[in-house]
RNA sequence: GGGUCUAUAGCUCAGUUGGUUAGAGCGCACCCCUGAUAAGGGUGAGGCCGGUGGUUCGAGUCCACCUAGACCCA
């Protein structure tokens, strides 16, 4: 048997079928990086429309999780899609470098700043803590494929941008927004100092716990809203507590305003509680003789006004959601000075933030009855004081979960302190920043009633921290009347410039000599620092308007769902404050990472994925392609299966590249390229398949649907490229003469689709897209693809065409019956390879006339649609027994070919053996080996 | 406990303004090919559309409640 094997045009590729990620990629990076790709990059775009997304800086410390990957992974798929359609798309990745996390991780290997160790050293030594973290994470971003100004990111410790920080809070305070108050802390008595919410621990203590009445100072007030309350003895409202001492500070009594109260008549007297917590209240307090008089919703006592159990004052009653049935009488003691839901409720109602208890957790001398008294040992005092006025209802003891000092292991208090706030009722910051909510695009929707609700119902944001690894809060305040010094914002700008020459230290460093010269003696220097919420949240200044190749507002601005709370609201409220506009137009959100059972990951669980893990695994392009296929407006989920689904898709993707690219191997765009006008039907229509992928493609990027892009390429690879265009154009490809118009017709519409297709991969293949550019054949109009933009060379069918899509579509359609009559006879065993048989198609003779039947016009060449070796168009009148019904009034007969095989087509035909020269060739096959080669009209 | 959101085949996702037997790709099973070969082609089996009520001639789509999960609060 002669071999013409050597007469194919066989498909070769060095394009490896395996990736082999996580070996190649970090050498892409490498070379990536040594040429600088991101600063050409930069040069190419120069003079572009821009599009900015602003990058939300992680903190500084610790590995990236996958949350983060997704996050970043994100923004560059934005960033390379922005740079594809044509814009200069900047990336200027930052950090959040201040706060507490980074001082706690300092404080373990130096101890606590002013204690055992100099603060200006303990700032140094966080500084570089922190600098250590940033490169740790920047090797593992960088590592995911993301591309940007890794070399030159924002540190929120730059000395300029902690300039600039300083500089926004000296904008806020111009503006009236800022203000100072007090706020209740987590506060230690013997270090004398507050505490962060990581330095308190929970620990079981023994507590009183007392019910007090509160006694209805006008009961004819009270009457007019409850009328079944009269009745007899005293009327009170009673509160249950385990913090007696909290009494001196009390200034309301908090009801929820959907539960039920009842008005209990005893012996002697009527208590209000809450209906549903009635019945163990009496029984605690030992009273079994007793009835309802009354009951009615919380609402409705909103203002009445008690009698402070042993001061000469009235408190009101007052409303809350806070108020809950779990324990106590459903009447909650509100002491603002000393709880965080009281502080929050009490801002609402305009109480008075009173706090009688000094730093050493002594009452303070001016405290009435209990002045010098410390507040630990006070509470049997309270108690001695309740029962003299008749208030104390019952007196315990109850063993519960307590804050603790996590140094001392001492019990803490809650005391109100003095702090800053900006202030959002002071000048309009609230109702600015909801009116500019209306005009930011939030996706998904819902980010903007969440967004809405936040801002409405949050009370001031307290910007001030007792902290030392932070941006100063550089004040001047008078030391008598607390007002900031009239000269402030030249004294910020003062301070701002030695902050951008030495660092946040030049304020701590500064004596108020140095600026107020002899005015000096009068003020204070505050010596708190700025909340780190302040310093990501003003980045729109700091970085945006600071850097030139940036600006201000952002286009986008992309985190996950938690910064509705955070990052987007500490940046809009700043930015309405600074500037009176939003820093972002659009305002994107991303889910939280779970599990493949949609639960969150943790240690404990197990369910935990490294990004690491996978890129060093399964490679950075499998993470992304991940990251890609799922529907970030949700919770994204991971697991491995799921990114076993996602190599296998990648696999598919990569595979579909390489076939093209081997088809391609002799291929010169430059010369073999055929005139659209000239290419075969099935050529145009497979162009005409990728020029609708890729409006849906763009269409996707545009809307960042990237999940939709995903499935999009993969189903085009699977349908239309796999089980269509290549299998189809296979014959043509390899049998026909390299240089005959029927094969580079084929291998005009693999370039077209390859180039098309090279950059729908890039923005989240990057890896992958790359390598298949640079193993793309001819001159390559730039050297990297993204220096390209989305690919002009596509076209779609036309009225000209010889097959309209309908046909096709029919063609194809046909073509998907009669694989499976052909599958039926496989099963059978009486073929194997489907060019083992031939087909004859029975239908009405009328509908096929040569001008209006596809199947006509195709001819002979239908046997190539359909991979078989025959092809025969017959009337519906002849139609035998053994055919099958495939669609109305259309039959289908598969019949094993009788003919001999030709060895290097594999059709089966009539004339295999008539040639002497060459026995085993079909006459086509002499045509192209020797002669001067096949002619094909459509496929 | 409150606010916001999510729930469609084993997996990832489509399902227009409510309208026929709920789709795709992957995976799985089986068959074929061996000139894409740790590839490729074909056929097929998989869904009480989270649950229960309701509105409607008609609900995966609208409403209420419930369950599970996520985020933010408390």
């Amino acid at each position: 048997m002669t071999d013409y094997k050597h007469t194919l045009n066989l498909p070769n590729t060095p394009f490896p079928m395996r990736g082999d990620l996580a070996k190649r990629e970090p050498g892409m990076l490498a070379s990536w990086e040594n040429q600088q790709l991101y600063q050409q990059l930069r040069a190419k775009a120069q003079g572009r429309p821009k599009f900015i997304l602003h990058d939300g800086p992680p903190y500084a410390n610790g590995n990236i999780h996958i949350g983060h990957a997704v996050n970043k992974v994100l923004k560059d798929i934005i960033v390379k899609s922005k740079t594809l359609s044509g814009f200069d798309a900047p990336y200027v990745p930052g950090w959040d470098c201040h706060g507490l996390p980074i001082e706690l991780k300092v404080e373990e290997k130096l101890g606590k700043a002013g204690d055992k160790v100099d603060a200006f050293v303990f700032r140094k030594a966080c500084r570089e803590y922190a600098a250590e973290q940033v490169d740790l994470q920047r090797k593992d971003f960088k590592r995911l494929g993301v591309l940007g100004d890794w070399e030159n990111p924002y540190l929120t410790m730059d000395f300029q941008t902690e300039a600039d920080i300083v500089r926004a809070l000296g904008r806020i305070a111009a503006n009236g927004h800022l203000h100072k108050g007090a706020k209740p802390v987590h506060w230690c008595t013997d270090c004398g100092s507050a505490l962060a919410e990581a330095e308190v621990e929970y620990a079981d203590k023994t507590s009183f716990s007392i019910d007090v009445r509160f006694t209805v100072v006008d009961e004819s007030e009270w009457l007019k809203r409850v009328p079944e309350a009269a009745g007899q003895g005293e009327l009170a409202v009673v509160i249950w507590t385990t913090t007696p001492w909290t009494l001196p500070a009390n200034q309301a009594v908090a009801l929820n305003p959907e539960l039920e109260y009842v008005v209990v008549q005893t012996a002697s007297e009527r208590l209000v509680l809450a209906e549903a917590l009635h019945e163990s209240v009496m029984k605690r307090v030992d009273i079994s003789d007793y009835s309802i008089l009354a009951r009615c919703t919380g609402d409705k006592l909103e203002g009445l006004l008690l009698q402070h159990p042993f001061y000469a004052r009235h408190v009101p009653v007052i409303l809350g959601d806070h108020v809950t049935t779990e324990a106590g009488t459903g009447a909650v003691h509100t002491a603002p000075g000393h709880g965080q839901e009281d502080f929050v409720v009490g801002q609402k109602y305009g109480l008075a933030v009173d706090n009688p208890v000094g730093s050493d957790g002594c009452f303070l001398p001016n405290t009435e009855l209990f002045a010098g008294e410390s507040v630990h040992k006070a509470n049997p005092h309270v108690l001695e004081v309740l029962t003299e006025h008749g208030k104390l209802l019952k007196a315990d003891k109850l063993r519960h979960s307590y804050p603790h000092c996590w140094r001392h292991k001492t019990p803490l208090i809650f005391r109100a302190t003095p702090q800053w706030f900006i202030s959002l009722e002071q000048n309009g910051l609230r109702t600015k920043a909801l009116e500019a909510i209306q005009g930011v695009q939030w996706v998904p929707d819902w980010g903007k009633a969440r967004i809405e609700s936040m801002v409405t119902n949050r009370p001031d944001w307290c910007i001030s921290r007792q902290r030392n690894w932070g941006v100063p809060i550089a004040l001047f305040i008078h030391k008598e009347t607390g007002a900031l010094h009239p000269q402030t914002e030249a004294l910020i700008e003062a301070v701002a410039q030695r902050i951008e020459r030495e660092g946040v230290d030049a304020w701590f460093r500064l004596t108020p000599v140095d600026l107020l010269g002899k005015d000096a003696a009068n003020y204070d220097k505050v010596g708190d620092t700025l909340d780190v919420w302040f310093d990501s949240g003003v980045t729109h200044a700091s970085v945006l308007e600071r850097r030139a190749d940036l600006r201000f507002p952002a286009d986008v601005y992309l985190e996950g769902s938690d910064q509705h709370r955070g990052w987007f609201q500490s940046s809009l409220l700043s930015a309405i404050g600074t500037r009176g506009v939003a820093p972002y137009r659009t305002v994107l959100t991303h889910g939280f990472t779970v599990d493949g059972k949609g639960e969150k990951m943790s240690k404990s669980k197990g369910n935990i994925v490294a990004p690491q893990k996978v890129t060093d695994s399964l490679g950075a392009d499998i993470l992304r392609l991940w990251v890609a296929s799922t529907d970030y407006s949700r919770e994204m989920s991971v697991s491995d299966e799921i990114l076993k689904r996602t190599a296998d898709a990648y696999r598919r993707i990569r595979n579909t590249a390489r076939f093209l690219l081997a088809n391609l191997n002799d291929f010169d765009p430059a010369t073999d390229l055929v005139p659209a006008s000239e290419m075969l039907p099935l050529d145009r229509w497979a162009v005409d398949q990728a020029a609708q992928v890729q409006d849906n493609v763009l269409a996707a990027y545009g809307h960042f649907h990237f999940h939709l892009i995903a499935q999009e390429v993969l189903n085009f690879c699977t349908v239309e490229l796999g089980s269509l265009f290549l299998d189809i154009t296979k014959d043509r490809q390899y049998t026909m003469q390299a240089g005959s118009q029927g094969r580079r017709s084929a291998q005009t519409a693999a370039w077209h689709i390859l180039n098309a297709m090279v950059r729908w991969l890039y923005p989240v293949l990057s890896f992958t897209a790359e390598e298949i550019w640079q193993a793309m054949p001819g001159k390559k109009p730039e050297e990297y693809v993204l220096f390209t933009q989305w690919y002009e060379g596509l076209f779609r069918l036309d009225a000209t065409d010889k097959l309209s899509a309908g046909e096709w579509s029919y063609v194809f359609t046909l073509r998907e019956l009669v694989s499976k009559q052909l599958e039926a006879v496989r099963v059978a065993g009486q073929i194997g390879a489907a060019l083992d048989a031939e087909v004859s198609l029975y239908y009405r003779k009328d509908s096929r006339e040569p001008g209006t039947d596809p199947l006509v016009r195709l001819g002979d060449e239908l046997r190539f649609v359909l991979i078989t070796s025959g092809v025969q168009l017959l009337d519906l009148t002849a139609v035998p027994d053994n055919a099958v019904e495939v669609m109305e009034d259309v039959f289908v007969r598969v019949t094993r070919s009788e003919h001999g095989k030709c060895t290097r087509c594999w059709h089966h035909r009539e004339d295999v053996g008539r040639y002497v020269e060459h026995p085993e060739l079909c006459g086509r096959c002499i045509d192209n080996v020797e002669g001067v080669g096949e002619v094909r009209k459509y496929a």
